[in-house]
DNA sequence: ATCTATTAATAACT
DNA sequence: TAGTTATTAATAGAT
């Protein structure tokens, strides 16, 4: 519903993600009271953001409505839940021990590893998952390769237009100074330079930053 | 959002009410994971219908969620909370929690998400290690569909075996019962078969165990 | 349940 | 953080 459709995933942008959050969650809550009032419903609805702020809707009670949905859940289950904060701590640990498991599972399969008993559909959906996961990696390394290709061209250029300066300042400093050829050489002395890395000397107010192009360089290596 | 603009009150007409209740229910729920998935941000969202009957989501764990949220909500009031600290700092659980969170962003990024940032090289690591892993899938995929090719062959093959005493077995019966049409009639009977479905006939020491295969050529579907 | 005319939400931009 | 606007998404009423 905007300028242009979105795929339901992360936010990459920390920026865009803190606007798009505050924009949809004053939609979200708009929309449970909405439904509240409509229909005659209970609605809460509890908001954490990344950030850990919390945020709260409730068409009545708060309390009222959680302990209604703890009543409906252990409803079936067991008696009692006496050390509640016991418990939750207990499971808050042997979720996550679990969780973990569970994603080191993935992990592996999505790196080939431990398929035996997998269903032909089962690995169908891990080709894809893999396919698509490759793609938005080619995607990201391609712009990559591209925003590093565009530097070097940007810098390519810089170097040739000092590179023409300083050619054009050789011809004058030479016709003007088969007089002064002293006076040249302790400029030159002066700089600490050779003679022989003339063309990457930064005279006079060129770019400062060439460093890193050895860097953009190694990184290009690995494009293929 | 429709035919006409509508105000935000109990709506009067029930059956009208029951429907709203079920289309804004479950956009409701879906903005709500939208927001939980785009924002990175936990999401609980419980209602009750005005019949009592409950729907939730959680983008993570209901207990979870409700637990921080009475944290949160008794924060200020009674003493201190170092638990939320002594839990952080404690050795196995906050082993865990990191290394299951490295775990979930090494999952992320092998399904092309959370990719910004990464160099080259980085980038380059990524997709052969998830073309290694669709390597890997698909030799396993391949290798199951010829075992359930093969399979099927099997089952072929034993299928027409069968079929050929069966046929055999009618010819015999159609020559040698022309005189005892209704011996073999009443026999056809005991089994409570038509004689449409005579190829199929589980009849005499056949295979037993004809019914997995249509679920082989379902997952045969998935292949290509 | 399915179909649309219409309103509402919102992504990108400022 | 707060508007604006072009689009997409949700949905009210009808079938």
């Amino acid at each position: 519903m905007a300028r242009e459709k979105i795929q339901i995933r992360k936010i990459d942008n920390a920026t865009a993600r803190q606007v798009t959050f505050s924009k949809r969650r004053r939609g979200l809550f708009k929309k449970a009271e909405e439904l509240s009032i409509l229909c005659d419903a209970e609605v809460a609805l509890i908001v954490f953001s990344a950030t850990g702020k919390l945020f709260e809707f409730c068409s009545s009670s708060m309390n009222d409505v959680i302990e209604k949905h703890r009543i409906r859940s252990n409803e079936g289950t067991s008696s009692d839940q006496p050390a509640l904060d016991f418990q939750l701590e207990n499971s808050d640990f042997a979720r996550l021990s679990k969780q973990a498991e569970e994603s080191n599972h993935q992990l592996r399969q999505l790196k080939g590893e431990e398929l035996q008993g997998l269903t032909i559909e089962e690995l169908h959906k891990l080709e894809k998952s893999l396919e698509t996961g490759l793609n938005r990696v080619l995607e990201r390394k391609g712009a990559q390769i591209m925003e590093q290709i565009d530097l070097l061209r940007r810098k390519g250029v810089q170097l040739m237009e000092e590179n023409i300066r300083l050619q054009q300042r050789v011809i004058e400093i030479s016709k003007a100074g088969k007089q002064t050829i002293v006076d040249t050489e302790n400029v030159v002395f002066e700089d600490g330079q050779s003679s022989e890395s003339v063309t990457t000397v930064a005279q006079s107010g060129g770019p400062q930053d060439y460093d890193d192009s050895s860097d953009t360089s190694l990184k290009l290596g690995y494009a293929n």
